[in-house]
DNA sequence: CGTCGATATTTATACGACAATAGTCGAATG
DNA sequence: CATTCGACTATTGTCGTATAAATATCGACG
């Protein structure tokens, strides 16, 4: 009946990975598609999928409905399902983020990440120290004086990073800032193996408190340069420019 | 049997909208749920929203899963269906973005998008001159020059406006700024509402040829401060900064 | 009064059936 | 022989129902 297609498809496997059946099947093909398995090969059918997972075909329909939702896919009767090209998925998606790293972890995607972030957030401290209340200044405070604690190897550098970035993002009152807050901290999770690698960078602490004064002195010119001080180290550290 | 709940609610209107009953019933729900509806009501059962609107628990369920791919809901068992605050949601989705904008069209949320472009255009303007390819030059040359027709009356000078901007964002090759097309497209939409009224502008095409010129002579600094300028003029207008 | 269990509610999963749509291919016709 | 129209078929779209699982609520009991 269906042509014997199953040579290299993920085994049955029951979604092991999401909560449930469906979030399983959303991962499962999600994470194939991104890593390219379709490129050069058809999507298989609704009913394909249900046979070779082992799930019934709601639970697909679900899992397709979603990378369609996702922009990864589109279906259209008798034609069947078909992969997106790249460019109409949304990468700031934090499931197809996810997959995109677990595809390629290259420097090439690390440089694009920066790339984003030296935009960003030196108008995200702008911006936060423009509009800014004390609440978000706390939380700024908060990230860089558990950065400066991670200096003596009390807390966790790196997630007192990710908050003190974080803080800036929030604090800059735009929600279109705060859907970056995603990828940053996806940016600098990763970040940390290539710059702690190539270099030993770390004591940036003072660079940060630099972002952070600027910020509560209502300072947004200095806020703006003191945040594309960080980023461009970076951006140097990973051969850019 | 339901508790009498079909008061407000969207009338039985089967989904006349997208190209299928999942599509109409995404749409209604993601439009209802951006405009608020569910602020200080709780979100109904699929079981409610199937009857009330005339479809099946499939066609509810699907919907629902599209949602909670976009961000705006969460389901758990026995708790029913919850939408997520704005701040979960996936704003850079196209659908988002539709219903986020039919739902307030302020100048507040005119300014939050002009924030983020001041902050991504420049550093795509000057990734362009350096990276932009030949083709990629093309299409910037050819947004501008439809925009020089524009002046005359001879094209839309909207549209060559936007596939001025939209080019150089591709031309940047790094995909994440690619995703800013449609959010730029709706900010340039939505914005010349505004702008033509508030000044009589659309003389600027002598700065959007600055910024093409600064770009095919490979000059990031200089297209970097060209681009500023543009947006930074529409920042002015609406009364940012 | 607190803890535990029964119960009910809601989503999660499943299966089967039919409808709608749109490629494909063949036949009829000019 | 070419062209157009129609039947066929594969695939998604929609529906209804049934069962399972999870969990909030409430009542009973210690």
């Amino acid at each position: 009946m269906t042509t014997d297609t199953t040579d290299v498809e993920t085994p049955p496997a029951i979604g092991i990975i999401g909560r449930n059946l469906t979030h399983g099947m959303l991962d499962t093909l999600g994470r194939a598609i991104v890593t390219g398995r379709y490129e050069h090969r058809p999507f298989p059918t609704e009913a394909e999928i249900a046979k070779t997972h082992g799930v019934s075909r709601s639970v697909t329909r679900e899992a397709v409905k979603m990378l369609t939702a996702k922009g990864l896919v589109s279906a259209r009767p008798r034609q069947g399902t078909i992969v997106q090209p790249a460019s109409a998925w949304n990468l700031f998606d934090t499931d197809v983020l996810r997959w995109t790293l677990e595809r390629k972890f290259s420097v090439e995607l690390l440089r694009h990440f920066n790339q984003l972030r030296v935009a960003i957030e030196p108008e995200a401290a702008a911006l936060a120290a423009r509009f800014g209340d004390p609440a978000d200044f706390a939380a700024i405070r908060g990230g860089l004086e558990r950065m400066e604690a991670g200096e003596a190897g009390l807390t966790d550098p790196l997630e007192a990073d990710i908050a003190f970035h974080v803080a800036i993002l929030r604090a800059s009152k735009n929600p279109f800032y705060a859907q970056f807050q995603s990828v940053v901290s996806t940016a600098l999770r990763t970040s940390i193996r290539f710059t702690n690698r190539i270099k030993g960078r770390s004591a940036n602490v003072a660079d940060h408190a630099a972002v952070a004064d600027a910020i509560v002195a209502r300072d947004p010119a200095g806020a703006r340069v003191a945040m594309t001080r960080i980023i461009g180290d970076v951006l140097t550290l990973i051969g850019d420019e």
